[in-house]
DNA sequence: ATAAGGCATAGAGTTAACTCCAAGTCAACT
DNA sequence: AGTTGACTTGGAGTTAACTCTATGCCTTAT
């Protein structure tokens, strides 16, 4: 697959595409003679999952070291197991800072169907 | 309440409450007579019902359109109804995002428990 | 064979959301 | 009276994560 392909597949720019990979965020994706990418069914995975992650805000640095030590053998399994709890516990983290926020959200919409003007209001000058 | 308080209570530095106040992230704050900020119980409730705002993730620029339209008063209720309406869509997509990478990492965690090394990491060379 | 279009790289620029800095005011101790 | 320390402002600096630009190389249609 060429970088325009991926790059409508997953919605992806091909500049980000190519950002991510020079940064680390992605194993480096194969290319043809020509130097040109030409992304593999596996290339395509870890887009992915990237992509997954970083939609649900998981930090790049960690992904970034998911990826080194993917790269780096079986070795490396356990550390990578750490980061991947590590960042399973911030998300975890974020989905219920996520829920209070909707909680309040849903609260202060009823109010203004309800036509009460919320107490914020009364009180403002 | 002074600024430090404030800061204090909310986990917000001193720096960070003068910027939302400057943008217009909450609406101005009460001062004593040598111009120093002295936060009443209404400003407290603005700054905690902000942080709760922003620690889920929703934007600034809303935000400060909901606190303008606040101040214009009760000929906006409709208009600031409408952006909490938005608001909480957007945070229900993005939550729904965060639950998919979740149960993603988890899967992820589970195969590095039961010691079965992942598909993409047997492909790899 | 040449012009166009897609891709390459390195590096500069952008955006959001802070965060820090310099210079100055003011109340309260010593 | 002078020093300290918290506060003020306007504006510059920072960071993360892209996004764009300049320049140049291939391949393909004319």
């Amino acid at each position: 697959m060429t970088i325009t392909e991926v790059s409508k597949k997953f919605g992806l720019s091909p500049d980000t595409l190519r950002y991510y990979e020079r940064i680390g965020l992605i194993p480096r994706v194969h290319r043809n003679e020509s130097g040109i990418r030409d992304y593999t069914e596996e290339d395509c995975r870890w887009i992915e999952f990237i992509k997954c992650m970083r939609d649900a805000g998981v930090q790049i640095e960690a992904l970034i070291e998911y990826v080194a030590l993917f790269q780096q053998g079986d070795a490396t399994v356990e550390a990578r197991k750490q980061i991947l709890i590590e960042q399973r516990e911030q998300l975890i983290a974020r989905i219920e800072e996520m829920q209070k926020a909707l909680e309040r959200l849903n609260y202060k919409i009823e109010q203004y169907e309800t036509k009460v003007v919320p107490a914020q209001n009364k009180l403002k000058r």
